[in-house]
DNA sequence: CTGTAATTTCAGTATTTACTGAAATTACAG
DNA sequence: CTGTAATTTCAGTAAATACTGAAATTACAG
């Protein structure tokens, strides 16, 4: 924290940075993130690292942590020999990106393992009785993540109107059986 | 890994480990979940520790952040001095847990974070921008919130038929118009 | 109570992860 | 090409986190 931020952007950048530990993202990932996202205009390297007080090496390695999570994108900025980054102007586009790359990352993996572990045969009832943990566990994650992909597909105005539809799926299943007729 | 656990049962507990990593939880309480949750029987500290190879006491730290997360729960067997935790035996309870301590403690601060940034005056342009995207921001995540805590009051049955509603939501917005008449 | 089994705590240590600065590489204006 | 600004790499170090063993506490049978 070296130069010019208002006590307000601060705040919330020191904010993400502690929630950005709590996930897998590092504390000074979380920051820089922030940092982009709260920012208009894109920002270079030095930008960060100066604003954030880090090594331009640490911004450099965060910055590429954030491009392989495809949550920035460089820009050349005209007259500019420097590379600029900036976030989507859209928070969903941010959050179906996160959503997206946790899936790959942590949710596909284990539904591998999973699938794998119940191919196989088992060897005794104590294995039995795991396999079909596994097998509820495989279960839920697939028709979770399904839905989350299809959530995923909405764009802003189809979720705003899911959004007013408002926090009742109870009631859309109830629509569903009347519309059905059952 | 010192004890009986069977290839099949110890890939899967490994492969908790190392998830489990990959969210707030650490690899040794990963693995200790796993098992207790492959157990048809509920287990003993001894026993976690003889099939992990873990330390008495690091055990004993495991128990109690999984029972902080409710994740699993304490019970007394008939005619045993000691202690025994067993999981839920509907993977849904678990995932359900799973969502609520995740949403207290990630979420819940960062809604609380925002809203207060938000009730600050902007000193600049600069800060009315970074205003409105915590602004955008909060109004998704509390969104995100909402839905998923409706999800949540879902019990198993209702579940299934939401999964076999199918991975179609934008079919259930388009119910939902035709049903109102718009 | 008393003795013992079970559990927890915690200071110290090990391991992992994050961060830095110096050197190497790349990218481009002239 | 050449020179210089920008970026990346990476070995070394710092910081954070996880784990252990010994000692303290608790819980309970007799």
């Amino acid at each position: 924290m070296t130069k010019n931020l208002t006590p307000m952007i601060q705040s919330c950048v020191l904010h993400f940075g502690e929630m950005g530990s709590r996930w897998g993202i590092n504390r000074t990932v979380g920051q820089m993130y922030a940092l982009i996202v709260l920012n208009k205009e894109p920002l270079c390297a030095d930008d960060i690292a100066e604003a954030l007080g880090f090594s331009r090496s640490n911004v450099s390695m965060g910055i590429k942590e954030l491009l392989s999570w495809e949550l920035i994108k460089l820009q050349h900025l005209p007259g500019e020999r420097r590379e600029f980054y900036s976030a989507p102007g859209d928070v969903w586009d941010i959050a179906k990106t996160l959503m997206e790359q946790r899936r790959k990352r942590e949710i596909d993996p284990t539904l591998t393992t999973l699938r794998n572990l119940l191919l196989e045969t088992p060897a005794n009832s104590e294995e039995e009785f795991a396999q079909q943990r596994m097998r509820d566990m495989h279960e839920l994650i697939e028709m979770l993540t399904l839905w989350t992909a299809e959530i995923q597909r909405l764009d802003s105005a189809r979720l705003m109107k899911l959004s007013k539809l408002g926090s009742n799926i109870g009631k859309v299943l109830d629509m569903k059986d009347k519309l059905l007729g059952r």
